[in-house]
DNA sequence: TTGACATGCAGGTATTTACCTGCATATTAT
DNA sequence: ATAATATGCAGGTAAATACCTGCATGTCAA
């Protein structure tokens, strides 16, 4: 998994939005997806290949027709990698917070 | 919970770096965390800037210096609205792309 | 086969981003 | 008080980003 490119997919509220609508409708073509953007469809283009580079979706050729799959094997991983890391330690990070606020350093 | 402002803090190395430096030892100076990271330290700052606008990371003035804590609420909301949405519906994708490779429009 | 349709590809531009340098301010220690 | 220390603030630049327009290619249907 790269963080990099996962994390900067998500960044991007078209691109969001790009997944949210594939969830509604999996399998969903280049132009349906368009027609709930607001943009040109080769700016859609790009998001859909900056998603596809971070393996957040996944495309099949069917005719002169692409369709687009979500994949949430990255999501997943960034779960286990940035979240779940810190999930583990909140209650120890407040702890920390209040200790320092009352002068850690004592 | 601003999703933009938080995918794209952690959508840059240095910035991912930082969380995981608090994450080692919470409650850094801003000096201690630019001892690891190789650039100027008014660069570092501005990282952690973006972190702590995303609501990542909370900052505690203590004297002349800066002390930074993680805060993992966004890292949760993160979680919720955009990994188990997915997560539930791993099975399902996986059978509607199955099903559209074998030809899902008969 | 020919026209309509779905997508691919090649630039071009304005904005954002990630770094930098230089200087100012505030706190601590001698 | 003065010097050292920790951070804040104000630009400046090169690269990345998010759009766009125009044209090319490939597929389907009449």
């Amino acid at each position: 998994m790269d963080a990099d490119k996962v994390f900067k997919a998500l960044g991007d509220p078209t691109r969001r939005r790009l997944l949210d609508l594939l969830c509604e409708k999996n399998g969903q073509t280049l132009g349906q997806l368009c027609e709930n953007l607001d943009m040109a469809r080769q700016s859609a283009t790009q998001h859909l290949d900056l998603l596809e580079a971070a393996n957040l979706v996944n495309t099949v050729k069917r005719g002169r027709e692409k369709l687009h799959f979500i994949n949430p094997v990255p999501l997943h991983d960034i779960y286990e990698r940035w979240v779940r890391k810190f999930e583990r330690q909140r209650l120890s990070l407040l702890h920390d917070l209040k200790q320092e606020l009352e002068g850690g350093d004592q």
